[in-house]
DNA sequence: GTCAATGCAAACTTTTTGCAACTCC
DNA sequence: GGAGTTGCAAAAAGTTTGCATTGAC
């Protein structure tokens, strides 16, 4: 699928799902398309005003709610700073946000799934990991092995 | 050790480590001994209050840094909302937050080894978690199995 | 007496909200 | 033409910072 199918895929979506489909959600959608990963509201308001320069952080942020409600996108929190979102659909993953350099480490999700099924029979707590990040040392950070 | 000892051990602490001794300080040390757990800044902030109503947020906010900074006091971000103050020396333990009723629930920080050591061998990454809450349903909110 | 700590107010970051104007269907 | 969207500005929440004053040692 191209990039301009995925845009007019999702801008479909919304008409059908949401409402409307105005000039700023169709640059909206495809910046986020073009991003082809995480970015942050701040990050796709600053690419669509490029071309659309009128368009308000508000309405960003307005948008990616109603992307998120139909389930086309997701955010996810990094710890400190501003939330990224990314397309739905991607395989599950982790995000790991090293607390010395913050850099960020992506991890599959399926790694949590001996973890959440323990938690679930133990605690009665379905973990859903992903929305938030998990804090650690990345490799450069870490103290070397003694 | 009774309350009193904790805070003179903590207030201590801080004369040696950090600095001066104040009023302020030692009010928000007692403060937070006695509420015997997690509390937000803006708690520890009311209940200091109540007897000294001249300490500002941002006096509790340098506190807990310099706290932070002997060891004595961490702070966990369970998501959205204010980060919570705890005591160090606590057992490790995670904090899982409800999306749907924001619950929080305490698990032993131990369930996270197995993942933890599996991280550290594939990805080089060391997981510290406790400092972020992972997300989740409890039981109330997740839906019934089928 | 000195310098760290305080109180106050203002800045800050990220996100949300109120509302009149606009425009898609 | 009417309801859903927009842009703007202001608010909101949580935390940090600047700075003159205070007070611990």
């Amino acid at each position: 699928m191209t990039v301009s199918e995925q845009v007019e895929a999702l801008v479909g979506l919304l008409r059908e799902r949401s409402g409307r489909v105005t000039t700023a959600r169709r640059a909206i959608v495809a910046a986020l398309v073009g991003a082809g990963g995480h970015v942050t509201a701040e990050e796709l308001t600053t690419v669509v005003r490029a071309a659309h320069p009128d368009v308000a952080p508000s309405t960003v942020y307005r948008c990616l709610e109603a992307l998120e409600e139909i389930g086309a996108v997701e955010h996810v929190h990094l710890g400190h700073g501003p939330a990224v979102y990314h397309l739905a659909g991607h395989a599950p993953h982790q995000h790991l946000v090293c607390e010395s350099c913050h850099v960020v480490v992506e991890v599959p999700g399926i790694l949590f799934t001996a973890l959440a099924r323990r938690v679930r029979a133990e605690f009665g707590f379905t973990l859903q990991p992903g929305h938030f990040a998990v804090g650690g040392l990345c490799r450069t950070c870490a103290p070397p092995p003694a």
